[in-house]
DNA sequence: CGATCACTTAAGCATATACTTGACAATTTA
DNA sequence: TAAATTGTCAAGTATATGCTTAAGTGATCG
């Protein structure tokens, strides 16, 4: 039952492991092993962190004999970037809508 | 004592509530209890989303007469947008250079 | 000056998150 | 087939998060 939310995604990203695991995935696919040498905690601690990003969409992974292969999905990084830049566009417009305000005020002085 | 990080600022935008007020501030500056109104909790509950906004820098905030007026702060939006655009692009240059290895190893047989 | 409004603090509770160590399973490799 | 590698599961612990109601503070209105 696969459900993306933007909860799942950003809380995903909120943790510095995870985001590391991300921008590992980025260089390219990597084991379950690869991704968690560099955290500073254990390999059970890291498939947490896994599956997290699993869950949030981001990470997708496949075993094959007995090492599972991850790569990063940026279609979720993208729903991520996308909410952000809608709010910041929404306030520049209506920073506009402020500006065109004020000069209407300022002809009537 | 201000400290902003990806991670608070991707924890802050991780929770509905806190998405609804931040959405509701790029219309324009709101009171607390203009952004209390519309979430299902009470006024205490909304005002700890606030305050994780502004700890995260999301939100900023001053007190004039008995009501608290809050605004957005899009630079603090602008930085989680670049983490996530930046790792994106990271994604897409690897992808390229994915395409181009097969290209060559294409011309090998 | 008493009532109301807007916000704030406090106490308490339930659930979720992040990690540990130790045991265990499945696959190569020697 | 024994040993090493790679991943997973389980139990336990500590801390953080999200919410409630009740009580309180300071500003403004009638």
């Amino acid at each position: 039952m696969l459900e993306y939310s933007l909860d799942k995604t950003f809380a995903a990203l909120s943790d510095p492991a995870r985001r590391a695991i991300v921008e590992q995935l980025t260089l390219g696919p990597a084991s379950v092993s690869e991704l968690a040498r560099p955290l500073p905690m254990s390999l059970p601690a890291a498939m947490l962190h896994l599956k997290v990003l699993e869950d949030a969409g981001l990470v997708s992974s496949a075993k094959v004999g007995r090492v599972r292969t991850c790569t990063v999905n940026p279609a979720m990084l993208s729903q991520a970037e996308a909410w952000v830049a809608d709010r910041r566009a929404m306030w520049e417009r209506n920073l506009d809508r402020l500006g065109a305000f004020l000069d209407a005020t300022a002809d009537e002085t």
